[in-house]
DNA sequence: GCCAACGTTGGC
DNA sequence: GCCAACGTTGGC
């Protein structure tokens, strides 16, 4: 029997290029361009409808979480990688055959205050985070404990 | 802008 | 299948 036990991740963004306020402007987006097998397995295998996702600003000053958003459609062929003029196009991935997946997500809600990089680094339990210790993974896993501690902060009230 | 970390490619 | 070269990510 399948479980429809919520799970949790983290998704990053340079904000320059997607931010969370433009998520919050637009309500929902594909999260598209993503290149990274990993981070596609975990999109097109694992992320279900109603998971929480943290929204965390990547190549940013400072990097940390922005807010929160949740899983709002299931994995779905990326269609920027057949798109010539689109920077992430990938030539090699086959209309029939997508190589590349996203899921789309909706806005939740903006962190009243930023949390940034440091300040997680500074939380003993949250020192296994694949965030803190495999920092190039765009689309990843947050453990249950992990995204209640995160969600006890502060920062979002 | 630097550069360490690390994922991908391709020759063998 | 190994691994050196190369390209990208992302914190600083």
């Amino acid at each position: 029997m399948a479980t429809l036990k919520k799970k949790y991740w983290l998704m990053k963004s340079e904000p320059h290029a997607f931010s969370m306020d433009d998520l919050r402007a637009c309500g929902v987006t594909d999260w598209d361009g993503v290149r990274n097998y990993q981070a596609r397995n975990f999109m097109r295998d694992e992320m279900r409808r109603g998971d929480g996702v943290l929204f965390y600003h990547s190549s940013a000053r400072p990097s940390g979480i922005a807010g929160e958003a949740k899983v709002i459609r299931e994995s779905h062929p990326d269609d920027t990688a057949f798109d010539p003029r689109d920077h992430h196009y990938d030539p090699r991935s086959d209309p029939a055959n997508p190589t590349w997946y996203c899921v789309d997500v909706q806005f939740v809600r903006a962190c009243r205050s930023f949390i940034p990089l440091d300040e997680l680094r500074r939380i003993r339990a949250l020192r296994h985070m694949v965030l803190l210790r495999r920092s190039r993974l765009s689309v990843q896993p947050v453990t249950h404990q992990e995204w209640q501690i995160i969600m006890a902060l502060p920062h979002w009230k």
